[in-house]
DNA sequence: TGTTTGTATGCAAATATTGGCATATTAGAA
DNA sequence: TTCTAATATGCCAATATTTGCATACAAACA
């Protein structure tokens, strides 16, 4: 199938979406854990729609350690004219609303890397204001 | 489900994609008949993509007699956006094909209405040029 | 009214996608 | 080497999509 066909056809999902709009806004490295915590779905829900998208081309990725980082794939200038169009047009609440959920959890960081795996979600909030409070 | 994820993934398909791909190069209406020859496709595949592409908000629909001719919808903001970005990321080989027999086929409007139905294949360019050799 | 023409649609088979569970893989730590 | 943690994947059932055919509909015209 032509390839930019099958790239818009890997966006049409709500998961993807969601997903690839965290990446968009935040615009720099996100492991796993740090999209199940986010997006509040399953591991291994997350790990096959990063899959889809990475056979399509979006993402680099990365091991550290047992976390792997995933890094929108900018080389190409397709895709860059994609995210910057998508950056605009997923303006509705939901995707900011993830973005906020992720900012929060991405204050569990340390150094700049994830530290924490992937936290119960009635504990996702409590942790990062212990963590927020701590000096 | 989410109003912008329906309208993505009704892009991720290559007829629908090849359908839009036409309308937005063009710019102005077409009926179904023009559509059919340019993709070499059956009457009921164009006109059922058309139908899902209805549904997603992308068109305005006027019938002429037994003609129906079909429109973009840039009524809202951000399909124009939409529109704007395909026209750019849908350079390939394929969408600049299919847009040239469309305007091949645009010759045989009379008055700017297409007058004729769809047309088998093998006699498709022998009409236009027929037709353009008229006078 | 009957026929033709452009377009739409109901139905069923073929195919593809999604979501859930269990388990595999990989690397670090004990 | 064994355990744990982060991530990936194989398998299956459920669901959705696509395609093809036949046919319906609506308007024009004889």
């Amino acid at each position: 199938m032509n390839k930019k066909v099958e790239i818009i056809k890997a966006l049409g999902d709500e998961t993807r979406l969601r997903i690839l709009n965290l990446f968009i806004r935040w615009g720099k490295n996100l492991c796993v854990c740090e999209l199940v915590d986010s997006l509040k779905m399953p591991q291994y829900h997350i790990s096959k729609h990063i899959n889809i998208l990475r056979s399509a081309g979006f993402f680099n990725s990365e091991r550290e350690g047992t976390w792997i980082y995933y890094n929108l794939n900018n080389s190409d200038s397709s895709n860059k004219e994609l995210f910057n169009f998508l950056k605009r047009y997923l303006n509705e609440e939901q995707f900011e609303a993830d973005y906020e959920l992720l900012k929060q959890r991405l204050l569990l960081r340390e150094e700049g890397k994830c530290v924490v795996g992937f936290i119960p979600e009635k504990d996702l909030l409590k942790k990062i204001q212990m963590k927020t409070e701590e000096v």
